[in-house]
DNA sequence: GCCTCCGATTGAAAGGTTTCAAGTTCGAGC
DNA sequence: GCTCGAACTTGAAACCTTTCAATCGGAGGC
């Protein structure tokens, strides 16, 4: 259903006012429209308040290109996410974005999809802007483009990934530790035959927590080979839901008896699947998530999850930004911080 | 746990290389090297390729800012959304970015975060920025900085809102005839005594799903007053567990068979509080959500929701602005999709 | 009444790109 | 060898704001 509206739209004549128009309508100079734009306090009230009335009647906006092309750096800056329609990600988001506010700076987000392309194209296109700095986690933390867009001036801070070498900040939460202990809270449970649903390989996320899941099972003396591997094209819902699919069709001796995933929208649909299929949770199959993001909490079997501290990821990454942006004696750091278990229902004895 | 990186940052010396540097070093003038950059077409291959040579030799940036001073307008489009950590808004947002992808056209995300004073800087920032236009989910639909920077020539479309004055396009799903249809499912199921769970009251599309649920009463033909109605403060997962708490403490005998959410977040929240009370879903209390976000088919008791046609609403959004900023005969119009019920097991009878 | 000083205001330059009319070069055709 | 036109290339203007040195006007001190 669709209505149109045929009222003339009252455009008024002039394309746009700029500060000459103001000028001349104030009876002032550009210099005079331009301090009561940047330092009111050095125009005396009589004239600051014509010039601003003559602003508001010529409907006066300013022109951003203009004052940068001035000023070289914009007061603006830029996530570039991976996964916009990833809770977690949405929170570090904000993260970002309340102490982006805190230094009176705007954040511009950009969703790069999972697509390199994409991102080298707003990675471009925000170095091309000259935004403070540019916060990305990127598709492959090894993209060229991010060294060259650093090195041309604009700084660049990786948000929950790590790089060897330390051309950047980085700000991420040890995987390895994460898959440790999500483990090992399985095997307190008793748990011994356990899967580890993830995947695919080339995310290095998916590498540590697998790693991390492998070392407690070291440690707790079994073998290996007692991980049962359940691998995934993605870190999503849909591929969980026929994780869920696999697991439910093992035979009953094989089947393993506690599964950790890669991330909570794999345990999610894991958890749907198993419920749909007979299996129950956390009885006949505990799981364990990772993220902690907020419908684990909401599930009808509230999920357990390995929680990262996603608003403080973002808050880290952007001081460490704006450090870089404004401290000439900056040092790249990467920081790690500690992920911590949340034990629910899903793993309940 | 953090580690410096002592090594010195490589900053080559120059600050950063411009047209007139290349030209400089390919040894052509300024129109030539625009030329390059702007109509290939027009510029000899031998000479082209001296030119981009140059160009990665001094590493060449483009200045948006002077370009777009000169253009009038840039190539990028931007969507202030509500609330960033809402499924729903995102999913739109990838509907917004995929018709900006075919235009070539980036898309910048913002996010108002259900601050009127946050939107309302948004909007100015973008507008100074020139952008091709400005799509808004406002916190308030009369909020009249959408008027003034539409007037002052940045077009702006409102998603997922309506307002009665058609001085901008609008694209909405009709809310009124989706709370109608959530509630004649469950009067089919047999339900009589039927929640309205939501609010606040300020919020439109509130108001007008319960308007839906009503209407689907009375020509049920039972009173209005079969609506229970509980409150919430806002459409979030934790008002959710709120009402699901005060609805498991009502008697038996007043309490609602099915309860219809105002959105999923809602329904989540009201799904799991109800499990973990010991209400059994549909059996006890069957549920009913909005908006059909991918976690109500993903909760152990998959929801039954409302489906609004996310993507196209970002879609169609998309084409009448771009209409909008290119088109000089354009009339405003407002979109109005037709919502649809998925039924799925917190339904089932 | 003259001088100094100070705050308020001015005017011109600068910032990097695009555009476009005008200029140059080169080769074909006569 | 000359003319003509096509294909390229050039140089200057324009876009709009900010900055800063210079100027102005008036108040206060002598």
């Amino acid at each position: 259903m669709t209505r149109k509206s045929g009222d003339v739209s009252s455009f008024s004549a002039a394309r746009s006012a700029g500060v000459k128009d103001v000028a001349a309508a104030a009876g002032v100079s550009l210099g005079t429209v331009s301090n009561v734009l940047n330092r009111p306090d050095r125009v005396s009230a009589r004239t600051r308040a014509r010039v601003e009335k003559a602003m508001a009647e010529l409907g006066f906006v300013r022109n951003e290109s203009a004052r940068l092309l001035r000023a070289g750096r914009s007061s603006t800056l830029a996530y570039v996410m991976l996964d916009a329609t990833n809770p977690f990600f949405t929170d570090v988001a904000q993260g970002i974005e309340s102490a982006a506010d805190e230094h009176d700076l705007s954040l511009f987000i950009c969703n790069s999809d999972n697509s390199a392309a994409r991102e080298r194209k707003y990675l471009t296109r925000l170095q091309e802007q000259r935004v403070q700095g540019v916060l990305v986690t990127p598709v492959d933390p090894m993209e060229p483009l991010l060294d060259e867009v650093a090195r041309h001036g604009t700084p660049v801070v990786i948000v929950d990934r790590t790089r060897d070498k330390a051309t950047h900040c980085s700000v991420a939460v040890d995987d390895v530790l994460g898959g440790r202990i999500a483990v090992e809270h399985l095997l307190d449970l008793g748990h011994r035959r356990v899967a580890f649903v993830g995947g695919p390989e080339r995310i290095g996320q998916v590498r540590d927590r697998r790693a991390g899941a492998i070392a407690a099972l070291e440690d707790a003396g079994g073998d290996p080979p007692d991980l049962v591997e359940v691998r995934t094209e993605a870190l999503t819902v849909a591929e969980g839901r026929g994780a869920g699919e696999r697991i439910a069709g093992m035979p009953t001796s094989a089947r393993p008896t506690a599964a950790f995933c890669a991330n909570d929208l794999l345990a999610l649909g894991l958890l749907q699947k198993c419920v749909a299929l007979g299996l129950r949770v956390p009885d006949d199959l505990a799981i364990v998530g990772y993220d902690d993001i907020e419908f684990a909490a909401a599930a009808a079997v509230p999920l357990t999850s390995v929680r990262q501290p996603r608003r403080q990821l973002g808050r880290r990454a952007t001081e460490l930004l704006l450090d870089e942006a404004t401290n000439p004696d900056h040092q790249h750091e990467q920081v790690l911080f500690t992920p911590e278990l949340v034990a629910r229902a899903s793993t309940r004895r």
